[in-house]
DNA sequence: TCTGTTGTTCCTTTTTCCTGAACTTAGGCC
DNA sequence: GGCCTAAGTTCAGGAAAAAGGAACAACAGA
């Protein structure tokens, strides 16, 4: 089990950022990440494991799959993850990210929020 | 030669904005046409054809990638293009896309801008 | 009409992504 | 300790997407 590598800020770059967003359940995590952040301040308590991110991001995927996207949300310095256990806690970056690019994170995930709304807020019928 | 589709504005996706600016080429060409328009206002004249943007991008790729990059970048409601003889204009959609996504544009071209600075102010030796 | 330029379309090669299977690691239980 | 289970990881195969060459279409100008 290789170490768990986190880029410093500089090394964070915008194709980086942009690639990993460019997939919708990639930045459905992130998103879910960011809600985690709002709910429990400050820096989003311990982080949220990978199998309670998926289940709030309502997608069910390999584990291989997840695996794969946490470790590209991480390598582009989105997230920063630790081990637990046998589990990896994961949160948000936000306060490097927005530092090395302000206000980015936060327009992508506002332009999320406003096209994807939350399905606590269902059609009526 | 099939006609020129745009999206409207409702049809632009998060999804296909980020994916279309995730790859370097692209994310150059929207730059050059922002520029463009920041230097030709307002809504930055006619356009710019493909070749004079690929300079401006100082890239050289073949023609058939280049037409593929200006396609999805169609596709993606990112810019508006139109045939002029035999000629290809196009330019960015930035008031849509700022309706439809406030200050996302923005915040993902200055971030492109602060960390690849233009070439016209090269570190002195 | 002929020629050169601009861009498109098609098709093949290359690259990237997805995922199932086997593996690693840690915790719980007897 | 031995065994089991749950959470992730690694790897290899196939599927999907991107890159690029070649032939083509459309127009302008001589």
């Amino acid at each position: 089990m290789r170490p768990l590598r986190h880029p410093s800020p500089d090394e964070i770059t915008l194709h980086g950022i942009l690639h990993a967003l460019a997939d919708p359940t990639r930045l459905a995590i992130v998103a879910a990440l960011k809600e985690q952040e709002r709910c429990v301040p400050p820096d989003g308590g311990d982080g949220i494991n990978c199998v309670e991110t998926m289940e709030r991001v309502k997608q069910s995927l390999p584990k291989s799959t997840c695996s794969q996207h946490f470790l590209i949300l991480r390598e582009a310095g989105l997230i920063r993850s630790e081990r637990r256990g046998v589990e990896l806690f994961s949160r948000l970056r936000c306060r490097e990210l927005n530092e090395r690019f302000p206000g980015l994170l936060q327009s992508i995930l506002s332009a999320h929020a406003a096209s994807a709304p939350v399905e606590a807020a269902p059609v009526k019928e």
